[in-house]
DNA sequence: CCTAATCTCATCAAACACAGTTTGATGAGCTCATTAGG
């Protein structure tokens, strides 16, 4: 679309809706219907006005459909130039034996198509887009809620660690059948092997830097979503 | 400025092929369309 076209667009009469208030008495109507009616009108008036004129005008009322030749031919010409100089249409008028008038209908016509086409595309390509953020964002809730889920699985498992770890005290059983206790975040693991996972012989120090893990494994959440966004 | 030519938009109706779509043609434009030339 040329600048002038895009430009004159801005311009159709819906820029400027029928400012006037409406009489208090008269019904309400709106003035696109006000304006539909009024066609109407004028359109009945010019029909009555054909149909009672002289019967000699049938043949010129009849629609002149053009030839596959003519309409190939303007197709073409509506390839290479959207809009026609007028000696370009008058040419092409006389090249393919039709009126100018003809030929300036017919790439009004053409315009005017080619564009509710393209309206029509744009729409549907927005609308395929938009359905594609539609199922992109149920992928993602649906993630989000298996992470957190995750999660709070991973602090559980931890809680019950540390309530081990508080009974168990002193007294240390010799072979422990202790629970690895892992996160699973990113595709990462986070936690110790199952021969380690005797916390009772982990020194305090250790624990402080499992425990720092596990709150990292947490914190990773942010990253494992990040990469389906 | 004035005017003629031209544009977009909405709409109709014939044509085509069998109920709905395509397409040639028309009229309005409302703080009365815009643009270009005289």
């Amino acid at each position: 679309m040329s600048p002038e076209e895009g430009e004159r667009l801005l311009f159709p009469s819906f820029v400027f809706p029928d400012s006037f208030p409406a009489d208090d008495a008269a019904p309400v109507v709106s003035g696109e219907e006000q304006k539909k009616a009024g066609r109407q009108r004028r359109r009945r008036r010019a029909r009555q006005a054909a149909a009672g004129g002289e019967g000699g005008g049938d043949d010129a009322a009849k629609k002149r459909r053009l030839s596959d030749e003519q309409a190939k031919f303007l197709e073409m010409s509506f390839r290479k130039e959207r809009k026609l100089e007028t000696p370009r249409k008058v040419q092409l008028a006389a090249e393919l034996g039709l009126d100018t008038k003809q030929v300036a209908v017919w790439f009004q016509n053409r315009r005017a198509r080619y564009k509710s086409k393209l309206i029509e595309e744009e729409f549907n390509k927005l609308r395929a887009a938009h359905d594609a953020v539609v199922v992109r964002n149920c992928h993602l809730e649906a993630e989000l809620l298996r992470l957190k889920e995750r999660l709070a699985e991973t602090e559980e498992e931890k809680n019950k660690a540390m309530a081990a770890v508080a009974t168990a005290g002193g007294s240390s059983p010799s072979s422990s059948s202790f629970s690895t206790v892992t996160a699973m975040v990113g595709g990462q693991q986070f936690g110790m092997e199952e021969a380690e996972a005797d916390f009772t012989y982990m020194s305090e120090y250790a624990y402080t830097n499992y425990m720092m893990d596990l709150a990292a494994a947490g914190g990773y959440l942010g990253g494992a979503y990040d990469q389906f966004s």
